[in-house]
DNA sequence: GTTGCTCAGATTGTTAACAATTTCTTCCCG
DNA sequence: CGGGAAGAAATTGTTAACAATCTGAGCAAC
């Protein structure tokens, strides 16, 4: 037993955690469409990590319908169903109106300041064009709120339920960059100042209500991702 | 390509999925406790494939938080904590009402009868007194509710939360065996029989609120597990 | 008699080589 | 010039050996 008592041997299993987590936070963003490949050497070399590492993140990822393995073709960027879709929202649906009920009950100061913070740069991101950053924190404002309801159960639900959200968007979103209206996450915000869960749950009910009617579920854009993929080379 | 059409390399991902499946329904049955070890050679030997097979398994297990794994330790049969069983049973209170509710408005007559007979079965394991089966069926007939309901986002979420909930069970349920009283069921299938939507999400919230309040979380058996471990060789 | 250390056995974690499959290129034939 | 088969390269899947860590027995010291 040498000295300090730092965690002994952190680098073992915190390796896949975080390659999951930024894989996250790259489809949160759209930086990765659905269908774009992603093959084991190239995210071997991106992260440092040997083979195995990568192998158990993709295994974590596509257990949470983020990538999808297909058997000796390797891990993709999932391209979920027009039903996958509907189930995802109608999941959300019916577990966030809670999840913002009770994050009205329980919000402490310092979780409202930083909703507030969180809507803030929301703002200033939306006004600077900043559209990859919008779109990231839009997201994150969902699971902020899920942090600040202090259920980890629902947290976690909550975030694979945004980050599939994220392709669905990619899939089916109308051009138009209104994700999701920062001034309907300013309304259940101050909802929460209020202490009106009631009032927080319904108007969530209703943001989640028009994120999903921006989606047009017709129209099939399944194989645009294979076109972009093939564009991919030239842009970026 | 020799002949038929029916999946060339089935075997190949299945694998895990199944060995899952099986730890999944060993957790329900209550066969397998809170804090069991769970070394990798005996899994190796009792479904018959290589090391890695088991290892992926874990992984996924621990991901839905049915097992834990500690570095250098091995994996062991979750035991979740009073804060988590809280937040287990506030997502269920979220999610379940609901899906009462929209099985109630989709359930065909097929599935119908296919949760009565789930009933029939239920009601006979606990008059011939035969608990595992009990229940076993109890808490798939959470699961069945939510493929009625015919979203496989939710139902996917149920059967992770069921499952679970009989960890809780095991480490802080009462010792009177009414984990899941049939008769809620019964009036559950009752509502949806006569198409009341917003009747089986109340009876739903009701049944999650008993099986909750029969709960001691208070008492802290987290180590009794370890004196499990110790008295199993002798039991069974 | 108990506490603490040391070393062997067992178990987990990692790496690397090997096998199987797919994909792309090349070449032949129509 | 186009279609298709054969083969090579690349990628994924699997196995086995190796390294590191933990567990437990045995022994010495207090």
């Amino acid at each position: 037993m040498p000295t300090g008592h730092v965690t002994p041997r952190p680098a073992a299993q915190a390796a896949e955690a975080s390659i999951v987590e930024q894989i996250y936070e790259a489809v949160i963003e759209q930086r990765l469409l659905p269908g774009t490949k992603l093959p084991e050497a190239e995210l071997c070399e991106a992260f440092g990590v040997g083979r195995m590492h990568i192998r158990r993140a993709l295994l974590l990822l596509a257990n949470r319908d983020v990538v999808e393995l297909r058997a000796n073709r390797g891990a993709f960027v999932a391209q979920p169903t027009a039903k996958q879709a509907r189930d995802v929202f109608e999941a959300r649906h019916a577990l966030e109106p809670t999840v913002a009920e009770l994050a009205a009950q329980r919000c402490t100061r310092t979780g409202l300041a930083l909703l507030h913070k969180h809507l803030v740069n929301e703002s200033a991101a939306h006004n600077q064009g900043n559209r990859r950053e919008a779109i990231r924190l839009s997201g994150q404002f969902h699971i902020a709120l899920a942090d600040v309801a202090a259920n980890q159960v629902m947290s976690r639900l909550v975030k694979n339920l945004v980050i599939r959200s994220s392709l669905i968007i990619g899939m089916y979103g109308q051009t138009s960059g209104h994700t999701c209206r920062d001034d309907e996450h300013a309304g259940i915000l101050q909802a929460m100042r209020s202490k009106n869960a009631e009032l927080a749950a319904h108007l969530m009910r209703a943001h989640l209500q028009h994120i999903f009617e921006n989606l047009a579920l017709a129209s099939r854009v399944a194989n645009r991702t294979d076109l972009v993929s093939l564009f991919r080379p030239t842009r970026q």
